[in-house]
DNA sequence: TTAATTTGTTAGTCATGGCTAACTTTTTTA
DNA sequence: TAAAAAAGTTAGCCATGACTAACAAATTAA
């Protein structure tokens, strides 16, 4: 039982660059995670995650062998998830008591998540009276760690006909966020795919009584439940 | 006017300097700061203190000549409000609506201070209806930055007979936090000075029926506003 | 008013986490 | 299957913000 009580004593930047592996490993699951593609994530050069992986693997989070895919240990996920339990708490806070919009919430989370206090995110989960979902519709993990994988359906893999429900989008983007409010989708809403052009992968869509053609771009970051 | 509206792109390090000048410049303002005592509130070498000083000098929050005291400039103090401005919010909220105690709060609120967001802090001074004081009695500072200095009147500078009631607390040191609930005062306690002891400066004090004798040290910390 | 002490400065080192440029290995494509 | 492309690695550089050791200036005490 080597479960030596998780110090936590990573840097913003060692904690940043797990969580960056966590989301891309979950986001396509059979596809393992490479370097470039890490580096591309986080915006810095190859040089400087090949270096940080270094460091996370003889810190017993990262395995990879020399030339190999990236993938965590079971601490290292560990410390992901607490990390987008606390990031999407934030969100969550901000928008429901502060006043902030779904869009303007992120940036924020981003700096939060690295206030280094259990009690502080336990609390404000009570708070909050322990909330399922983010503003962005993303489940929000347990204090025990639980992460359930809901898989992710992007709009974009429907065909015509199909009619889902909004549950999740991706919150990376502020322009994309604004873009979504500002056509008058928010989570829950029913959408109806009248047409996908084969063309240029763009899709006519229907919801309360608005008919809008969303890019495949637009379509690949929101996520949906099938409902015919 | 070159009030270029603050980009605040300061590291931790350079806001945690500034502040920590501005609080030994208020908390005895007869007396200049030196690079020293500045090493040794920060707890690090004269040699690190010696050379972010000249980091700020020539970013315009500092100034001072060689081997001469410190000061700050205008910008320099108003970075360093808004530093206690937001600690104090911090602090105000982890006592009021997360159950945190008093001294629980200023190592997070260490953390919090630097969270880059307009938007984050003014919301939760208006969510929490503009508090006046923090946890520890101390002022917080408005959104304008201004910043009341109340002279601090120590405990242990009153004579035999006077009576004061506690008014603010240094939030610093855990254990002294810690011990001034123990013995039961409180914020707005009233207290009588029995007798100040020559030998070792301790005093003999008497507060809700209770007499207690605390160190000179002890006195030193907690600041009261003189009644009789 | 000299000498001792304190205070402040400088030089050089280290760890962290970025970078570019050059190289090696693996994978893909022709 | 050989050449080209992509992916991964390494070396060497830089900025930040710590440190120690040595030194200079200012202050205090003798
Ligand atoms: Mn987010
Ligand atoms: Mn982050
Ligand atoms: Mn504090
Ligand atoms: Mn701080």
């Amino acid at each position: 039982m080597t479960n030596k009580l998780n110090l936590n004593n990573l840097t913003k930047s060692e904690e940043d660059y797990l969580k960056a592996i966590f989301q891309l490993l979950i986001e396509d699951d059979s596809v393992k995670v490479g370097n470039n593609q890490l580096a591309d994530y986080l915006k810095v050069s190859p040089a400087s995650t090949n270096n940080m992986i270094k460091k996370l693997k003889t810190k017993g989070y990262v395995v990879s062998e020399k030339y190999g895919k990236l993938d965590l240990t079971e601490e290292g996920k560990s410390i992901a998830v607490r990390l987008i339990r606390k990031h999407r708490l934030w969100e969550t806070f901000l928008c429901n008591y502060l006043n902030f919009t779904w869009d303007e919430v992120h940036d924020v989370a981003e700096q939060l998540e690295h206030i280094k206090s259990r009690k502080l995110i336990d609390e404000l989960d009570r708070f909050m009276d322990f909330p399922k979902k983010d503003p962005h519709g993303e489940m929000i993990p347990n204090a025990n760690g639980d992460y359930s994988i809901i898989p992710k359906i992007m709009l974009s893999s429907l065909s015509e006909g199909d009619v889902c429900q909004l549950v999740a989008v991706n919150d990376g983007s502020v322009h994309f966020l604004k873009y979504v409010s500002e056509i008058g989708l928010a989570l829950s809403s029913e959408i109806k795919i009248l047409e996908v052009r084969e063309f240029d992968k763009s899709i006519r869509i229907k919801f309360d009584n608005i008919i809008e053609t969303v890019t495949r771009k637009f379509a690949d970051n929101v996520f949906v439940k099938k409902v015919v």
